[in-house]
DNA sequence: CATGTTGGTCAACGCTTGTTGGCAACGTTA
DNA sequence: TAACGTTGCCAACAAGCGTTGACCAACATG
């Protein structure tokens, strides 16, 4: 029943616009006047739009990891199609480099990048561990790793983080993952 | 035949309550007012000491990792070594978080973790790693597990990544970062 | 035609930021 | 005592920020 506004456009402007902003220049540094200038709108359009920054930010950051069916995989390849599934995300588009950014120096960015890896991870994880009970743990180990890998390639962009390819990074890193998940506690 | 200056103390008093901020607000977040009320002096004196915001992150950010010795270590357990190690040295101060934080908005921050990694990680790489000419490599992924960890513990505080024991850290991490070092090419 | 709603600009507000220069107090040295 | 460099505070500056409210044009509806 949602009637197309005739400011549609103006919103997802503004929406790509800040994506690209808060993806490179994080939180603080990413104004909403200058989102404004990439949109080609005036700054109080923002303002009415999304109410403040913590609410473009927000409405920015929305986000379906999409996971993939985790019950119907083989559990022996289950790392590499992880990593795989995670890079594919993070290269589509802005937003996670956004909320990684962000999610360092804003607390609801934090938040927000907790409750995604909670809610994609923790189902797999409990389905896929040896032990339930130590799920949240395997879980944040997977985390540590993914997301330094995405910190290290998207964010500080060390040269060799930036030059391998994806198959490199998958046949590297899904035996880790696969490790952290399904290996019995050292 | 460096002079004892009568300002050393509010120096110093200057550089910790600087390291504190940069640690837990970020580089913009970080106000030189903010800090020089920590240090319980005028604002105008950091900005005397230091030149600029740029040159009191760069004063602050002096950093001596000091490597273990690498060379008189079983390479088998190399992994662990050097795992225990960051982890002491993370704990140790906030320096090193506070320029994670710092390096994810700033171009500045960016290249100072870039070149310690460098510079404290090349090395060790290149002694231990079959082949020489993929160390780089080797260390970028060392790196990316080593800075994920310090990231999902110590800034986005993820509760099991918080929870766990460094010997727990340790032993996790450790076969991960051995096999980054010296496994043969996937 | 008149009227209300929507999409948009403009100018300003109050506030915080990094940064600067003047000025007073102190310690040292001549 | 007199001159001087050091240490510190105070007050202000220009710029940039998020945010607000008044106002205008276009459109839809009666």
């Amino acid at each position: 029943m949602t009637t197309v506004r005739r400011s549609d456009a103006t919103r997802a402007a503004i929406l790509e616009a800040a994506r690209e902003r808060f993806a490179s220049d994080g939180y603080e540094r990413a104004t909403i006047r200058a989102i404004a200038r990439d949109a080609g709108i005036d700054p109080s359009m923002v303002m009415r739009y999304y109410g403040n920054k913590e609410g473009l930010f927000a409405a920015a950051s929305e986000v379906e990891i999409g996971l993939p069916e985790l019950g119907a995989l083989p559990a022996r390849h289950i790392g590499a199609v992880l990593v795989t599934h995670f890079l594919e995300r993070w290269e589509r588009d802005e937003v996670l480099t956004a909320m990684l950014r962000v999610g360092v120096t804003n607390e609801a960015g934090a938040a927000r990048m907790q409750a995604i890896f909670a809610q994609q991870l923790g189902p797999v994880t409990r389905g896929v561990c040896p032990d339930p009970e130590d799920a949240p743990r395997r879980a944040a180990l997977v985390a540590s790793q993914i997301l330094g890998m995405a910190l290290t390639r998207y964010v500080l962009r060390l040269p060799p983080a930036v030059a391998m390819s994806t198959e490199e990074i998958v046949a590297w890193l899904g035996p880790t993952v696969q490790r952290y998940l399904t290996a019995e506690a050292p």
